[in-house]
DNA sequence: TTCGTTGCAAACATTTTGCAGTTTC
DNA sequence: GAAACTGCAAAATGTTTGCAACGAA
């Protein structure tokens, strides 16, 4: 968003680099990534950092991929797709999570719902065409 | 579904106690819970059978709740509330899965889909009302 | 100086695995 | 007796945290 060169380098360079990804990255895939540039950042930053965005509702773990979780700097509601070959997380921004379906939910079960997640399994356009 | 073919004492009750609960469950959970009646069950019989019984389609994982992962005996595609207050995980029957949006997603993004997940996450009502 | 960020490594929690012993068929 | 299951403990994995050092105001 702002102030680039504060006294958070490392804090800006994660979010950042969440923000121009559409990959849905692991912590391990932020801190080895960013590593290149920035050979003396470590994990726990990155971890940190992230429970920071967290906190400020700047990013957010959209799955847990075998253990793992996956990171996102859309916090807006929208619809994924992980590949279970590859791991790829992918948006799927043609389709909308069904809203309308929160009241049901509610009315169902006695429940206040503050969030809806929607996701599709299988494989992915990569995984299906392997020398495409 | 059926019987599993072999009589083993422990990999029928921890089936059993899954088939037998609607609370989807963590590893720990069932461990504790079956340790009652089972002294020398230990928490790797639990975690092998329990990859076992995945293997054989018998029981998904149908969601991580703060890195721990819980299961569910139930195998056909069904929608889950979870509750961001004390964790539970409730399924939601009179909400169905929109299987409609598989081939949506396939299209949108050249894919296969072989499942779908839907979960809403809020306050449950017994953390809603404590006192009733 | 003061407060927040960071590197490092230890701690932690969950899950997996090797091995020896046991159970089922 | 063969093959599969299990207890136990160690290992592996992903994540958190304590502490001292550092950096910007």
């Amino acid at each position: 968003m702002e102030a680039p060169s504060k006294n958070f380098k490392k804090r800006n360079a994660i979010l950042s680099y969440l923000q121009h990804t559409n990959e849905h990255p692991s912590a391990e895939t932020i801190f080895s990534d960013l590593k290149a540039e920035i050979p003396d950042l470590s994990i726990g930053t990155v971890y940190r950092n992230l429970k920071h965005f967290q906190q400020q509702g700047l990013v957010s773990c959209i799955a847990t991929v075998h253990g793992v979780e996956r990171f996102d700097a859309n916090t807006a509601p929208h619809v994924h797709f992980i590949c279970e070959n590859c791991d790829a997380v992918i948006d799927l921004h043609k389709l909308s999570t069904p809203q309308s379906l929160c009241s049901e939910a509610e009315n169902s079960i006695g429940c206040t719902v503050s969030s809806c997640q929607l996701s599709f399994t299988g494989k992915c356009r990569s995984c299906l065409n392997p020398n495409a």
